[in-house]
DNA sequence: TACAGTCCCATGGTAAACCATCTAATCCCA
DNA sequence: TGGGATTAGATGGTTTACCATGGGACTGTA
């Protein structure tokens, strides 16, 4: 299983695209597809894109279809999850088109920041990501048995 | 397994054709049907299409016969699911022929919308796929603690 | 012969592949 | 230890191939 740690940002060019940092494709390297899944947060607390390498995917159909694959108790999770999510390939540079929904959704335009979560990863616009980590960093002061630290920043931009 | 992601939308022209998603395709490659499999959808609370490849109803059917063969229960959802189905081949393009009764069924016109769930994929009409959608992420985030990776593919922690 | 389904070919838009810098970190040797 | 050489990674732009779509031709059937 894939580990996405540190946060980086990179340029989106005028087409929409952006390279992927190299250690989360070293990451993603030999997985069935070459590229992420990338779909609109759920949390109702901020903007961000979730993504992940497609093995996390196939392991999460594998989680819902386990149950019975007739049973409607997942239906409006499997559309959230699996029908909102975007596949995005790599290009011979290791770059992924960000489709404008996504774009749109996480205020993302000139810049956006890669946010390692472990097993997945968050892609944000930069203003806003420093936003939620002065809050998120607040709230752990608050409640330390809640605690969250912020992820390390190699390249504060 | 095949992995169905994404929602693409694709016009149905006037001899009821509709391009299945690319991606999809791909996904469906090299199974024994070039084509797809596709049933109205039992779910009470809206009308779409179902569809899979074929190695899945073979798995279906395994799983059904595994259990009671002789059961009327099984009988009664044999009747639903494999009585009731439809196999679309593909045309040269990768279209599949929309038989008037699921289109009319699923209230699909001009647009089809293809979403995926994993394991399997629906066929929407998209005005109706939009309202169903704004309850389907409320529910979603409601429920999204019950989801579990299956116990084997789990993050050891 | 009328109609529906299938096959085949043409087209235009778009996203992926390709190539060409540019930048920054690393290495090597003086 | 400093500076040029080297290299990996990021970025920008052009070309190409793919894919959705439309329509005509062919075929079997009622």
């Amino acid at each position: 299983m894939a580990l996405f740690l540190s946060t980086y940002v990179n340029k989106v060019d005028r087409k929409g695209r952006v390279s992927v940092p190299a250690p989360y494709r070293l990451e993603l390297a030999g997985q069935r597809y070459n590229g992420i899944i990338a779909f609109a947060s759920f949390d109702e607390d901020y903007d961000a894109i979730e993504a992940c390498g497609i093995d996390r995917m196939d392991a999460l159909s594998a989680g819902v279809d386990e149950f019975n694959p007739f049973s409607d108790k997942n239906r409006a999770f499997s559309h959230a999850l699996f029908g909102a999510s975007s596949q995005l390939g790599f290009d011979s540079e290791g770059r992924v088109m960000l489709p404008e929904r996504l774009r749109s959704h996480a205020g993302i335009v000139e810049h956006a920041a890669f946010v390692g979560q472990g097993a997945t990863f968050q892609i944000w616009d930069p203003d806003a990501l420093a936003k939620y980590q002065e809050t998120a960093l607040r709230h752990a002061r608050e409640n330390s048995a809640d605690l969250r630290l912020p992820q390390s920043q190699r390249k504060p931009e």
